[in-house]
DNA sequence: TTGTACGCGTTATCAT
DNA sequence: ATGATAACGCGTACAA
């Protein structure tokens, strides 16, 4: 049985009070109380019980990071990012995912399940325009939303300005000189926001360009997943007219698509250039290395962080919004890095 | 402010034992008090405090799942696995970084940080064969080992037979022709025990085919990243007598050893063979794909979570240990495989 | 079948 | 500067 408190506040023949009182560094504690309490913790190998403490001060020191599926390189480089951030400033992270399972999104979120297990909730979500609004009221746990960009003032807020994002990736490919643009990764009108935002910049920078939109360059992809880009760009290149440059919603995407290409007796990025969305290590060693947008995870993950810790210190301040930065990232899959 | 059961219990006019009874699906709650009770706890949007009762039953619902690092894909797919077993039998999991810090590794398993947030841990461990002994007597938690194969019946193992697993590599390599194999991710002596049991396997494999064991072909790797298996093919390859194939201790290696190859203007597998272990996916998607030996997480994951779960209901069951299968798996990385 | 009362281990309030 | 004691919200032994 591990010693409690009582126990060491008998040991060394003070009260709880004073016991209390070292474990949390208080000030007026005399010398030799202080050092006779360290005595019977040491004896006794005391440690506080975190449980009774979280039911006494109501934080658990806890925080959730809820991503679609922690496989996913993007969000598994985000969540070592914030553990590591959290770490920091003494939290630590629980993960949970919420696979394409659209009902458990809505749980993690009301709370049906979670239950105070946690002091905040770090959320990249997959839920849809509709339901982001309706979220607001839904839930009085502290939240920060990641990644997403349709900032209404209801929540805190990590963004990325998926727009210029998408709009730069494809400008870069038309700088390349190609014309016939693909896009994977695209979802219906009344889905997810994140796929809807990079179609709009896509079709921004197309516009920009006096290139006219083609509907059979819009492909769709229901998972951001090596296999979608696979059969998207499988598809793409089978077409009378096929694309000469593909830009994909993510790496993990462009990764498939890579392959569809090269299975299909074509090159990158001479037949045809691709790059993605993500900046993940695996486009940094494939081959080509893959162009992509970088999305500072480590700047994603501090902010919210401190944007988390914020919102529990006060939880009625006015939400706050950041937008993380982007880069644009030319590596071979774009014929204009340099290799390695 | 929440609920509680004594609202609820003032709400429906009975006792909080009452309520507590229907929560808990007690039998013998006559139906009109149920439905009172039930009535009540809807009206008040109720939901029972985790830690209040955890501080009751002294059982948490979390297990914590610790991992070198959780952006290397091998654990981030097992965290995937390990998230959905633990969910099927009602545990939530916290995931712990080490990263490469001894001392932290340390910390978590001799529980000066770990203070009873969770009924049991899953770990994935880096630690050295001394300090796996050590241990034993260290913590009094319930305690799952994963992926070492040195089963002394002091704790909970869901082992690898590392060492047939690396052999089974080696030999398919040696199958192929090859004759000059090097190996990338040896440590020291005193280190790690997985390593450590690769090399055992790997040099068993040459042995057993009557190849000689070349020192200068025993390549260190301090991390089992994409970067460290770029830098050590770059030196094999840069020797006088380079090898015509490598077997990699991880995927993550092979990657980054490929594209050495590749950058050193040789062919792979033509010019170098590269095997791997892990099958992790972004081997079936690498050009060229990747041969490895497969792990069979899923399998690893529902024992770990069935040993710990097992374990938490009897601490004081002898320790048991469960060994995963593991196969080759022939890609175009050895030339063996169809492309795709 | 249901109500009362205590304890889980802490922190915080009120004294002194 | 320190001691006694009341919460925090729940589960359950004991009573009724």
């Amino acid at each position: 049985m591990p010693a409690t408190l009582r126990d060491v506040a008998d040991r060394a023949n003070v009260s709880m009070r004073t016991v209390s009182n070292v474990m949390s560094g208080y000030e007026h504690v005399s010398e030799k109380m202080r050092s006779r309490v360290l005595a019977a913790i040491a004896d006794l190998d005391y440690r506080p019980n975190l449980v009774a403490r979280t039911l006494r001060t109501g934080r658990t020191g806890m925080l959730a990071l809820i991503v679609p599926e922690i496989d996913v390189p993007y969000f598994s480089e985000l969540a070592r990012d914030v553990i590591n951030a959290a770490a920091e400033v003494g939290y630590r992270v629980m993960i949970d995912q919420t696979g394409h399972d659209h009902e458990r999104e809505r749980q993690l979120l009301t709370g049906d399940d979670r239950t105070m297990l946690f002091d905040g909730i770090l959320f990249s979500p997959l839920v849809t325009r509709d339901e982001l609004r309706e979220m607001n009221t839904a839930t009085s746990m502290p939240l920060v939303l990641l990644g997403e960009h349709e900032f209404d003032g209801h929540y805190d807020h990590v963004a990325i300005d998926n727009v210029r994002a998408a709009r730069d990736a494809t400008a870069h490919l038309i700088s390349l000189g190609r014309t016939r643009i693909a896009a994977i990764g695209a979802q219906p009108a009344e889905s997810y926001a994140t796929p809807q935002q990079r179609t709009a910049g896509y079709e921004a920078a197309l516009r920009d360009a006096g290139l006219e939109l083609d509907a059979a360059l819009l492909h769709p992809a229901a998972h951001y997943s090596r296999a979608d880009g696979y059969a998207a760009a499988q598809e793409l290149l089978a077409a009378s007219d096929p694309p000469d440059a593909i830009f994909c919603y993510s790496d993990l995407l462009a990764m498939g698509a890579m392959r569809a290409v090269f299975d299909a007796g074509l090159r990158v990025p001479e037949d045809v250039a691709v790059i993605g969305i993500d900046d993940i290590e695996e486009g940094r060693y494939s081959r080509p290395t893959l162009s992509t947008v970088s999305l500072d995870t480590p700047f994603i993950a501090r902010s919210a962080v401190a944007r988390i810790t914020a919102r529990i210190e006060d939880p009625d301040a006015p939400a706050e919004e950041v937008v993380a930065p982007h880069a644009v990232i030319p590596r071979e899959s774009t014929g204009s890095g340099t290799p390695g």
